[in-house]
DNA sequence: AAAAAATTTGATCAATTGGTAAAGATTACA
DNA sequence: TGTAATCTTTACCAATTGATCAAATTTTTT
């Protein structure tokens, strides 16, 4: 072939493997400070140590990078609250939702800011997983109505209630270096999602037991 | 005088006046949903209904305009927290101070998208405003440190409750799109803010009461 | 080791972007 | 009403940016 583009081979290389990883992480990197927009193939380039024509070889354009990244972040971003079962105790269920959900702040910040950084836009890329979002959210308030029904959860909005679970624990990635300022250098440690996981919980289990 | 730039003429005229104001209305309004380098001076010419010529004849560079709405944001981003005082009822403080932030969301949902996506970025031009940030909330913290030693107030962390009110209130202005599709057309109307108010003083009352 | 395939690079391009210069049009005011 | 100050527009510039191409280099396969 004359002029191979990467992705059009039929099995990937050693090579092309270990690129289009190097890309990927980068690019998670830039653009979940920077946006889409705000973001050059340059930077990404840089960032992955390489020049620009070279990662041009093993993503045609910026938006396939970008691209990829959402896809591959809203196919696991919703499994914690997947794992939300109905045959479980009410209270014991959120509290591990909301601790996975903070687990995920710590450990993938950066797929955290992409994704709001994508929502803040006005969600242009993810119109239909959005969609799918509110089938799975629909469920779930099924399954929290029936607990309230129960008398084994407090009473209140199932929606607003997952919203507060959404905004408390994205709220450490999104807002990572207010929290760290604020805290101050005693208290910004690795600690500070011990602590908040210790608020977060008494919280909900007090607001929200029956 | 052969060239005078707007902002350095003395006293304003009434073109002035009108002029800056529909730019920084148009700059807000693309700002906050493109960010400061995902947002182009053309752009918000074309916002303004205004040549880009003309609009740099009223701020020198994108940045003055950015710099200037930045400003104007955080000084009275914190008025609802400086609100809250010791001599109240430390919940209804508390619970005023939700409906205030939820308030804002609700009639500033720009300003607030302007400030998260500045936070996003990593603060780089308010680095000061949030170290008065800080002290602030230290400020605050110890009230309500207080307020819980003399068992008016549950035990917890002042700080993350801070950041879970921040966190639940501001979600209705970053997430709105998010918010909206996943109510669905019947409950996405302007009532929603309501159902947010009523859910949140409940899970706080309750999860913060003695 | 030679041929074939895959990878990398340097030069380059067209479009976009932030910003300027200067001439022309409008407004305020004596 | 005349004129000085203010405002607006047209034309333009240099830098950046997303992307391409062909040639050079490296890796894999035979």
């Amino acid at each position: 072939m004359a002029k191979p583009r990467a992705a059009e081979t039929r099995k990937r290389t050693r090579i092309q493997q270990e690129k289009e990883d190097r890309i990927l992480e980068a690019a998670l990197e830039v653009f979940s400070v920077h946006g889409f927009r705000g973001s050059t193939i340059d930077q990404i380039a840089k960032a992955a140590d390489m020049s620009k024509p070279n990662l041009l070889y093993y993503f045609r354009t910026k938006e396939a990078i970008h691209r990829l990244l959402i896809g591959r972040l809203l196919d696991t971003w919703l499994d914690p609250l997947r794992e939300m079962k109905a045959d479980g105790d009410p209270l014991s269920e959120i509290c591990s939702y909301i601790r996975r959900k903070l687990e995920m702040a710590r450990d993938y910040p950066r797929e955290g800011r992409l994704f709001t950084n994508e929502i803040l836009r006005g969600a242009p890329h993810i119109q239909e997983e959005l969609r799918d979002l509110k089938s799975l959210v629909d469920e779930k308030s099924r399954i929290m109505q029936g607990w309230m029904k129960d008398g084994r959860l407090a009473k209140c909005d199932p929606y607003h209630l997952i919203f507060s679970i959404w905004a408390t624990t994205q709220h450490y990635a999104d807002f990572d270096v207010q929290v760290r300022t604020v805290l101050g250098p005693e208290k910004a440690g690795e600690g500070r999602f011990e602590d908040a996981a210790r608020y977060l919980e008494k919280l909900f289990l007090e607001g929200l037991k029956p």
